[in-house]
DNA sequence: AAGTGGTCTAGACCACCGG
DNA sequence: CGGTGGTCTAGACCACTTC
């Protein structure tokens, strides 16, 4: 009878969880300060902790916190706006941006890599991996695929490895006009390399840059990036103007 | 003594769970089949449902796998390019592309957005909710801010809301002479709405497509457009040439 | 009604970081 | 060493879809 229905459609404990904390985020933190641990907002909320690191989780997805084992969780900084191509058309390593070779090897790309390139599935090609830095902290990890056809010069090689190497690739690279370059982003999870080179956890949410570069008619080269989704929001420059700085998660308080 | 360290650094449960459901994926399962529901997988491995559901949580997130409450969970088909900005420098909904109007009301757009538009912050502009269809699905849901200074002949107005007011509004904007764009590639999860318009749940990962629109010398328009994360790969074209068409996650076998 | 995935609990132990 | 977040368990109930 009297019976007032609250909540016709209750609302997720942890969504509520998020919405308070997102609001309490806004107006009684600093950015870099740090929160009270999990148990303790668990039991101030009066939920499960697993309830609670559900709503984090969220935040976190969402680049408002961050949080590391044996530390501590904070309150995250803005995302930084990270240019790809802004500087269209030009090879990986050209304008000397903040991209660094850190090895190179001989290996046989994966399947998706080697359609991309139009090889063989089982052909050995060289491949570059470079590390982005932005602020001194890592942004990105990428793997740079060039087939031996891409590099004719890069005959007589004594040791096949290593950053001194990387660098010769992609001097080598370099020498092929370049006529243009396609490009694509998707969600992914960090695998265990990239993880490390990201300071991350293996499985962290990442933005993954497909790049293929266009030389002589053909795929020259094709480079696989990996952004830290949380921290990285990747822009695309046009007009060369005034690039989106701030637009972000929207941090409305409706 | 002779205690054989086995796992000097134990992989998550989780984890390897995750690898071993992805091989089995690869070798054993066809796109569109049925898994075993959650409780059967947990019972068939070992563990707990919380530990199954994190390694599917991950496989979700790389586009792997489809769960839907109520039904099951099945094998995802690979993710599908959506072309964003291949048409570069049109306005929206000019090139009758996969976007339909939905509604349009008068709104404060986000902080965030007043930023990028120059607007006061407390300012009302027209904002158009779009949809964007793909292959019969609900691939992205968009909410575009155009200033009233943008489409100075929406002067007389009778009903300001609704589709077809959206259509005034874009038909409006395109008597302008575009300029040029920006745009930005974020991680975000899915508002309630937003949820609703892709079907799928609150808090849903989304890509979140920012595109400033310049003519006049000045920002004319902002779109927030939020794409499915789980479906979807954002292609950037140049060339014109053929385009990624399948590089998505790397279904290593190593 | 039966079966699915989604949420939630109250514990436990582990890996990592700092002093 | 103590404190942090990360992993894992064994249950329970709920919301949704389908028949």
């Amino acid at each position: 009878m009297g019976t007032t229905q609250l909540e016709s459609v209750p609302e997720p404990k942890y969504w509520h969880l998020k919405t308070v904390l997102s609001e309490a985020l806004d107006s009684d933190f600093a950015v870099g300060e740090v929160l009270p641990n999990e148990r303790e907002l668990a039991a101030r909320f009066g939920v499960a902790r697993a309830t609670l690191r559900q709503a984090l989780e969220q935040l976190e997805l969402e680049g408002r916190l961050q949080r590391r084992r044996g530390v501590g969780t904070t309150v995250a900084p803005p995302r930084m706006g990270v240019a790809v191509g802004a500087e269209t058309d030009v090879w990986p390593g050209a304008g000397d941006d903040a991209w660094q070779p850190v090895a190179c090897e001989e290996t046989t790309p994966p399947a998706a890599v080697a359609r991309l390139l139009d090889t063989d599935p089982d052909e050995q090609v060289h491949t570059v991996r470079r590390s982005r830095m932005t602020h001194g902290q890592p942004v990105a990890a990428e793997l740079l695929y060039v087939p031996a056809g891409s590099v004719p010069g890069l005959t007589a090689i004594g040791a096949p490895t290593g950053a001194a190497h990387a660098r010769a690739v992609l001097r080598e690279l370099q020498r092929l006009e370049l006529e243009g370059q396609d490009r694509a982003v998707e969600l992914g999870s960090a695998s265990a390399e990239d993880a490390k080179q990201l300071d991350r956890l293996p499985g962290a949410p990442v933005l993954v840059l497909t790049t293929r570069y266009v030389a002589e008619g053909r795929t020259a080269a094709v480079a696989v990036a990996t952004y830290r989704a949380d921290t990285c929001r990747l822009t695309f420059g046009e007009t060369g103007s005034v690039q989106i700085t701030d637009a972000g998660e929207d941090r409305r308080a409706s």
